[in-house]
DNA sequence: GAAGCAGGTCACTAGGTCAC
DNA sequence: GTGACCTAGTGACCTGCTTC
């Protein structure tokens, strides 16, 4: 667990009043520069609810596999990252349907194809 | 899902006793702020049989599709809900036929309808 | 000790099933 | 068609490990 984290720009923290900074944790690997962001600079307090998901843009307050989400992608990308993406049936055939927080039935083919397109990583 | 939590006030509990309480599960929306409803708040124990069933009056036991609503009624609206109300005759032809759960044959139109009035949502 | 995260747990509900 | 029962998926919270 744990350390997860590496940080690339792609990584900068996505802020729920927009703003951007970049958080990683203390990881890996990338250019230093963007890791910078250790607990303590980000505040001492961890801005618990600053942070969106990069999946659904819910509230997130950190890192779950290597990216910033929410409790609910984090527990969806932890019951189906082993699953094959084939053996899940998009609900619009379409394979784009939108699977942001609000949305009531989000399609788990296309909520574990943007999982893995954001980078969660398990 | 889980654990509810977001309340709306269209939501509050329709309790049994008359008191109301605010139990809404997540569902949804609203701003993930408003979730916070935790398990405990929610008593610990849901109160099973104190809900009432928004179209019906019958016990129930929870949210079905967004609105505190008993088996039968979350069964009828689940089945229902897609089928244009204009398809389906009211018994009486005049559209206010009592669909209490005490009614022997309910009318399904009017039955639907009050799902529908009554924020049951597919 | 404090903080962060992976994984576990469990209340809750949508949808399926089936006797009637 | 109805309604009781069952099952699986969801998401909030908890626990324990790791790092600082």
């Amino acid at each position: 667990m744990s350390d997860k984290k590496k940080t690339t720009s792609k990584n900068d923290v996505h802020l729920a009043n927009n703003q951007r900074i970049s958080t990683k944790r203390s990881l890996s690997t990338q250019s230093s520069t963007e890791l910078n962001k250790t607990r303590s600079e980000s505040t001492s307090k961890r801005q618990k609810s600053l942070l969106i998901c990069v999946v659904c843009d819910a509230d997130a307050h950190g890192y779950n596999f290597d990216a910033i989400s929410c409790e609910s992608c984090k527990a969806f990308f932890r019951r189906n990252a082993l699953r094959p993406v084939q053996k899940l049936k998009c609900r619009r055939n379409d394979a784009h349907c939108d699977v942001r927080f609000n949305i009531k039935k989000r399609c788990r083919k296309c909520r574990l194809e943007k999982c893995t397109e954001k980078g969660l990583d398990h």
